[in-house]
DNA sequence: TCAAAAGTGTTAGATTTACACCCATGA
DNA sequence: TCATGGGTGTAAATCTAACACTTTTGA
């Protein structure tokens, strides 16, 4: 039985902006495209969409293929459909945006996928539309962070304060006053403050702090 | 020449949640589907797109068969890709909201179309993902509304100062203050008073004041 | 002993919120 | 004349933004 032979049918795929924190700066994965057509050219990592998953299952196929990481926080940024955007066919794509912290990232299997974390600053030319993506991406991704706990998918689960002003200044593109950034934290009792203590980037080491999920539930005062 | 021939195609629609403002009440249209699957269910107006045009166009020119205008504002809402959204076939939907002076379509073309303005609050259960769609494209409205002004595409050229705080209370479900509305609005020197008085709900009359699009461009200090 | 990052409060200014009465008019 | 919606200002409370010094410790 077939309902809409009349119209058309396009190739469907899935495109990642995979975002990650280091250096204190806010990085996207971005490899040299693999396949035909725009073979060698910079680009976002993607996959088809196959006829027996949804478009959010293949997304989040495709992230695991790539990262071998599972339950990442990731969002759809939307649909990119122009007639002529894939050079060799009708090719629609879903954008999707997704938050993982560095560390968790193999480097065997990201360098098997010839992928490499790049400045979002410094963001090259890219295949296609991607440039646009990551663009729309960031928006979405900086207002996401203004108004839920999510930068902590950026970071490892133990972190100091100042790796997470550093976060959010990279985020935002610009410095916070490190006082006030303090008071506000030490508002939002779902950060909690361990009796750990890092020595990595300071002699006088800094406390670690790790976010509760289960506080943030039931008393979510977000405000950053 | 073609690339992807190992990966399946799709049906591609858009589905549109068109919003407007009558009577005090944010509306959307919606209709009895006219074809099967589904025949008969409330539903969005939507169609297929075409080959040989964009996503975006897809839905300019679907909104523009269904209401005769033109020039709409309009946004993407997202990409629906589940597997059985539509119990026919697959088909992947790309959903848009546009915001409309209920004014301005045509009653007949309207009646023709089959479709009619329901209350946002009292939507009925719609076709497959309908729901779901009208409610992110609700949010992602509350949130471009609260950000730059294009409540406005919603009323007449011209408007009195309570419709528009009607228009604002409707879309965020809650109460305003006369007095704060109208101190924020004096401070946007890009909302015109004119001389010209409304007398249509008020034995008194109500000044009315329209959008200056071209004063808004160049001191864009929207705050609402 | 000193360089480098961690940690800590206060205050002025800006913004937001709450609130009540007079005005103009047509019925 | 009166019912109805139109129009206006002030003050308290809250929030935001600016600002500088002490602590700890490994090199």
């Amino acid at each position: 039985m077939t309902f809409y032979n009349e119209h058309s049918k396009v190739w469907l795929s899935v495109d990642c902006i995979i975002f990650g924190f280091d250096e204190g700066k806010l990085k996207v994965l971005i490899g040299k495209r693999q396949m035909d057509p725009g073979r060698g050219e910079w680009s976002l990592y993607g996959g088809f969409v196959a006829a027996d998953e949804s478009v959010d299952d293949a997304a989040t196929r495709t992230l695991y293929e790539l990262t071998g990481l599972r339950n990442l926080f990731m969002r759809q940024v939307g649909a990119f459909g122009n007639v002529d955007r894939d050079p060799g066919e009708r090719v629609v794509s879903i954008a999707y945006y997704a938050l993982i912290n560095v560390k968790d990232y193999d480097d065997e299997l990201r360098l098997q996928h010839g992928v490499k974390w790049v400045d979002i600053n410094e963001i090259p030319q890219l295949y296609s539309d991607h440039n646009e993506m990551v663009r729309k991406a960031r928006k979405l991704m900086q207002q996401k962070l203004a108004q839920e706990p999510v930068g902590f998918r950026l970071l490892p689960s133990l972190f100091t304060l100042t790796q997470l002003q550093n976060l959010y200044e990279a985020v935002n593109g610009a410095e916070l006053d490190k006082r006030n950034f303090r008071k506000r934290i030490k508002e939002m009792d779902f950060i909690e403050k361990t009796e750990l203590v890092d020595k990595t980037s300071s002699k006088r080491g800094a406390y670690l702090y790790r976010f509760n999920k289960r506080a943030y539930n039931e008393a979510p005062n977000f405000k950053i």
